[in-house]
DNA sequence: CACGGGATTTACGTAAAAGTCAATTTTGGG
DNA sequence: CCCAAAATTGACTTTTACGTAAATCCCGTG
């Protein structure tokens, strides 16, 4: 495990550009180190990444996965914080499971056309 | 089954503006009959519309809902364009599988948090 | 027929999420 | 130490997905 990643490395590694991970910081999702001005990712910085780029992928928005990223922080001490926080937790969670019935409800249906087209292809004499 | 919605009604069912519902009109995922120049959206229109929303909470954009739609419409009689179809469909389905992989990582990690808020508040002695 | 309530069209506005460009600064290798 | 490559900052631009406002039209009702 590395100690520190250059940005540059990261853009290779997630396909994403520099304007990206500064737009990101900027927003307060991700604080890599520095040295100097010159910005070091850590680890944990390099999960946070990967975490960012998962919620993208299912179209939260940048606040949306703000919200989700500070749930995965340590828990905080006090009762009412607690219980917030269990409260956001279980709005993201009835979110993804909408998202879930979604996603299979759309693979179902893609499914019943894909099969469509391999019976008409079949009709047609072609074998797939 | 109704045989007609008015575009009010739509939006009331769906949550969703006019504009929303113009905007999609304009951008060719829909296409609703018309009485002199009011739109009459048919079942037909309606379940789209269903369609759309699915792929919009999905994080898909217009153009890749676009392409979603396409593919449930009767399958073309050309073998290349049939084939042609396939190769989409299944990017679909590989993009959609992602997605969700992304969503269970997302749900497991959401859970770990959720415990570790629900014990936190155990040893402050607050039952949930 | 006047009117009030929807619906339509056209046009401009805007927020989010980056992309692009230009002008420095920094840095690491020889 | 020096210089090309890499990194940073700031400003401006672009794209997407609608919002908003103004002007017009259509239709049933009193």
């Amino acid at each position: 495990m590395r100690d520190y990643y250059s940005i540059t490395e990261l853009t290779r590694e997630f396909g994403i550009s520099t304007r990206t991970l500064r737009f990101y910081e900027d927003e307060g999702l991700i604080n890599p180190m520095r040295r100097g001005r010159t910005r070091l990712y850590r680890p944990s910085d390099r999960q946070l990444v990967r975490q960012i780029l998962r919620g993208r992928r299912l179209g939260f928005s940048v606040s949306e996965i703000r919200e989700i990223i500070e749930v995965y922080k340590a828990p905080p001490g006090e009762v009412g914080q607690l219980k917030l926080m269990l409260t956001r937790i279980e709005e993201k969670q009835q979110d993804l499971r909408q998202k879930r019935r979604d996603l299979e409800d759309t693979l179902e249906e893609l499914a019943a056309a894909e099969e469509a087209c391999v019976e008409r292809l079949a009709e047609l004499g072609v074998t797939t």
